[in-house]
DNA sequence: TACATTTAGAACCGATCGGTACTAAAGTGC
DNA sequence: GCACTTTAGTACCGATCGGTTCTAAATGTA
């Protein structure tokens, strides 16, 4: 957990620890936690059983290790999605239109990593449970930055934030679950209707 | 498959089997799929392993008769909430309580055994796979009926059950992941205040 | 060269996995 | 009573699970 690091002395190792850790991940991300073996880990990171364990930890550690990189991977991406995306309304219906994209890219064809992990895990085993509501939390406070494109009040970006959230945990589960492409467009255009909503009457209400 | 009724002969069976399937449902239902064992199936049901076997087959067969038992539940308890909320927009304000409730109820405290189920399994076990677009379709069918009490065009109504189908996903992934009453009250307040939306200019839109 | 250090890798560990054979028990029909 | 049928339950199967031990190889330092 803490000699991760190149040593001056000794055998030099031969596999890269981050590149070993996407493979893992994409492993994990496919298969899921229980239904990945240790000997999946091995053959995927081309490293041997004792070297994996010394390095990166048991099956449990690595999976939180990996679940970690992945939160802060998306978060970095979701972030810039919506940096990209421009100001005002018209600019939430841009992020959808590259979300749309990203969802339905190669990268994200098995959902979320996380979305599986927290429908999985939770309540199974200790050390995996809160990962789901850290995450929903991190998804939250992005979509409040989106919500916040549109203007109105604080009582209404805190609420539309919280359907934008409890929607997209709602197509990724969707595009996990193995939805098409029709789905999915279908799921983005009835947030489409309702972001369109958002532009009128920009009176600022009291109450 | 096919001789799961009394015989006339014989010794008499000493378990229920529905009473053991409803037994077995709840233990995948907090565990997976994966991390229940057949011997936790075992000791949940009280029946032995080679009689659990003989009358309702493998661990495979026996968790996809679960999920079409529990499909075919939580369908009609769907169909019973839209039934019971009364017609127009105030029909649906009234749903979306009801569901609450159930939500926060004990029962469902894991979630919904589909989202799971789906989220862990898609594109690993076959035979597995296409449940999760069952359940979508069914979710959306209701949706369809709920949606279609506020009035409107058909693409309008399209468009709202689309909606409120991702949404409800995305709130059983909360449940499922440990999300608290102030999470799920958000979720829904949030769900709510699309709705009031609504009941506004019920003017018949011709394109 | 000798030595300390770190790694690679084969072999191995007990435990548990899903699934079965086999035998005893408990009924019905004759 | 006896034959037949169906079930219960013990014991067992090979395979795989996550995790470790132990030795050889490869480096820097002296």
């Amino acid at each position: 957990m803490s000699d991760t690091k190149t040593p001056k002395r000794g055998r030099p190792r031969q596999f890269d620890e981050e590149q070993a850790l996407d493979a893992i991940t994409t492993l994990f991300w496919q298969k899921g936690y229980s239904q990945t073996s240790v000997v999946d880990l091995v053959q995927a990171s081309g490293i041997k059983k004792p070297s994996l364990y010394r390095v990166l930890g048991s099956k449990e550690e690595i999976f939180s290790r990996v679940l970690r990189r992945y939160l802060a991977a998306r978060m970095s991406m979701f972030a810039t999605l919506i940096d990209n995306s421009g100001p005002g309304v018209d600019g939430i219906h841009t992020f959808l239109s590259l979300m749309r994209d990203d969802v339905l890219s190669g990268t994200s064809q098995n959902g979320c990593l996380l979305v599986e992990s927290s429908a999985e895990l939770h309540g199974t085993t200790p050390g995996f449970t809160n990962f789901g509501s850290v995450y929903r939390s991190a998804v939250r406070e992005q979509m409040q930055v989106l919500a916040g494109k549109a203007g109105g009040t604080n009582r209404q970006i805190e609420s539309r934030s919280q359907l934008l959230t409890t929607w997209f945990l709602g197509l990724d589960l969707t595009v996990r679950g193995g939805g098409d492409e029709e789905e999915i467009d279908n799921s983005i255009d009835a947030m489409h209707g309702v972001v369109e909503a958002w532009g009128e009457s920009p009176v600022a209400a009291t109450a």
